[in-house]
DNA sequence: CGCGCCTTTGAATTTAATCAATTAGTGTGG
DNA sequence: CCACACTAATTGATTAAATTCAAAGGCGCG
């Protein structure tokens, strides 16, 4: 129930959180001052689909992940998140279950509001409201974009729209290109795109061919965004040419 | 600017619509007073993906087509929307386009309220506001649940999820099952399932054989629905036994 | 009655999943 | 620091699923 921080500095971090944007000092204060705080160690999952929707987080650092499983055991993995990002947007209105799964990926620290002290807040300060209405307008383009993806694209594009998706919520502009600065196994990716490992692997391994993308550590580096732009919306194969002499340097 | 019937009837009307759910005799007096009237004819589109969003709507009667487009001319259909439902809701927070279409399937009549006016009503009534987060939050549910289903399940699975999500929405108790009041093409139902034409056909006429459905003047009629449920449930493929004495009266 | 549109159905083709086997990478403890 | 174990990734071969293409059939409407 007690902050384990003191609340100026939460403050402070709070004035960059979208969900309490426009909000002046003295609000965040009182913003800040119902917030609890939690830490999470890596792999630690902390909100569990089905179960009662009654606190709402927001990212202070670390990776989130967030998917939803089926009665059959498949998975869907929505989105990573991270630092102020809100999570469990659902809690603020009553009565509802958390229609899906967080699992920390790293260790994490969040901030978390009840579910009654968030409808008090947004009573008191009605821009909160507004904000909250905001993101759950951008989650469902979001998802109706997806969707859209999923219904009419081929695995190709959807695997290059998600990795363009992740590049645009946690891409890291670095010398040679932009960094996924995500730790994104072949299956998560997968599970993003709704395949198979296997084929997106394939995939991957096809692109690093053609020099479009380069694997570094574990974690992704586009090196040509534009060439996965055109993978992504149009329906053009164009296979890499039988392979000619790949003595190429490690990238 | 002006409305065509009288604020009494209206907000006799607003009274059962969720939006408006909890509100006083006299605060859905103030609502309606702000609402204007709107008649579309069949074929007639009122909301196009792109366009600012600057309206927000509720349906009185008829039937609604929400549906996007993509650049190369794909085509999803989200939902069809019924009377007392709510659309634009993007409408609520400021500064958005559209991310759909919206078109009249048959002649329909709608309320409308401005942006202004609904931020207006949402600051004065702060129900209205949780309501329309009510909304929102079922919303992403929905899509949610679509995007597991494209991800995960196979044709035959998702058309079936289809048609039940439609059942639940749309459906109608009559003797023999339940029937899906909809004028609803095989082209419609692919673009909800993310198929195509003729799966939807293919897969609609294995049903029919089963007896799980029939067909009543272009609408559906679901016979035994749980038989339905599994299909879209299991992995169970269990065709049809071949064919045998297909005298059957017709439905 | 005939025209246009929607639907059905068959056959061929394509795409991606599945299965199987190997290889690379990561971290751990001796 | 290296060897080992374990997990993740690659790749080939096969199979299954669904799309695409093509053609015929039915139904409503003027």
């Amino acid at each position: 129930m007690v902050l384990d921080a003191d609340i100026p500095s939460v403050t402070g971090v709070l004035r960059y959180v979208p969900l309490f944007a426009g909000l002046t000092t003295e609000q965040l204060h009182s913003v800040a001052g119902l917030a609890e705080a939690r830490r999470l160690k890596a792999k630690q999952s902390f909100l569990r689909q089905g179960s009662s929707a009654d606190v709402i987080y927001v990212v202070l650092g670390g990776q989130i992940r967030v998917s939803e499983i089926t009665s059959d055991g498949h998975e869907i993995i929505y989105r990573f998140i991270g630092p102020g990002q809100m999570i469990g947007g659902m809690a603020a209105v009553g009565g509802m279950t958390y229609p899906i799964n967080a699992q920390a990926v790293r260790e994490s620290s969040l901030l978390a509001w009840r579910t009654d002290a968030i409808q008090r807040l947004m009573r008191q300060h009605p821009e909160i409201a507004l904000n909250a209405m905001r993101l759950m307008v951008q989650r469902i383009e979001e998802l109706q974009r997806r969707c859209l993806e999923l219904a009419t694209e081929q695995v190709r594009q959807r695997v290059a729209h998600t990795i363009l998706r992740l590049i645009g919520q946690h891409g890291r502009r670095v010398a040679r290109g932009v960094l996924l600065d995500l730790r994104l196994s072949r299956q998560d990716l997968a599970k993003m795109a709704g395949t198979t490992l296997y084929t997106a692997s394939r995939l991957l391994n096809i692109w690093k061919r053609r020099k479009i993308i380069a694997f570094d550590t574990g974690r992704i580096l586009i090196l040509r965004p534009h060439e996965l732009v055109r993978l992504a919306d149009g329906p053009t194969p164009e296979e890499v040419p039988p392979a000619s002499n790949d003595l190429a340097a490690p990238v």
